[in-house]
DNA sequence: TTTACTATTGCAACTCAATTGCAATATGCT
DNA sequence: AGCATATTGCAATTGAGTTGCAATAGTAAA
């Protein structure tokens, strides 16, 4: 029983994410589909792509909501396996890092999330 | 020459941060002081204890700013030294966790900066 | 294919953190 | 005490994100 139907706004959001592994802001994306669809609708297309794994979201330096490919959540244990995110301070351009996520120990207390942003320049800057 | 004034607001603000370690969102901050001074008050003495050194803030994961005691950016190279932050999902008590953050090098990028956060139960909780 | 169910979308209104302009006030210096 | 200006209060504004509801469009079954 699959709740979720493949409607044609979906489709153009999917085929914007398999153009590009960056992470790309709401903001960004109500631009790009502007002409093409109700910036709720963007809203909550992200959201449900979010909800079945398809996309991940973390929020960036301004506190803008962004979204990239892949799942960040899946996990074996009940700590997601967690990326750090980049975002370039010079052209915007944000990505998903390639690297695991340690998680330190703290005394007493318990870890079970973490976002970690980092904030330079990309290799076009 | 220094431009500061310390008024008896500034004076407010600093003396609650001296009774605490915790990282207080400006929400919490702006209803803690709501009958000695305004909310857009409590904003501009906040961004101004931060440029000054006195505090430093970052973006919980609603996306809501907190400040905490002391200097993140104190730094002898291009790069301020950093520290990670915690927050308990279940009281919401936020701190600044007293690790080193070691950043990865990675190849064509340069980093200058980086946030993290970690998500999970205080020792209350 | 037609029907019927309900997920999805558009639109307008709304929420809420944060910002801005401006006039009034308070600080600190001489 | 008097002056220059930093600070504050207030009201209005911005902008990301949310919500309610009616209209539309997938989808599965008949």
């Amino acid at each position: 029983m699959n709740n979720s139907r493949k409607t044609k706004k979906v489709q153009l959001v999917l085929d914007l994410f398999n153009t590009t592994d960056n992470a790309l802001s709401v903001v960004e994306l109500i631009s790009i589909f502007s002409d093409k669809m109700n910036k709720t609708t963007v809203y909550r297309i992200l959201d449900r792509l979010e909800g079945s794994g398809i996309l991940h979201s973390f929020l960036d330096k301004e506190g803008l909501k962004r979204y990239a490919k892949g799942n960040q959540g899946a996990t074996t244990s009940n700590s997601p396996i967690v990326h750090p995110h980049f975002i370039c301070q010079d052209c915007g351009v944000s990505s998903c890092l390639p690297l695991e996520v340690t998680t330190p120990s703290i005394p007493n207390y318990t870890i079970n999330n973490s976002e970690h942003l980092y904030i330079g320049k990309c290799n076009e800057c």
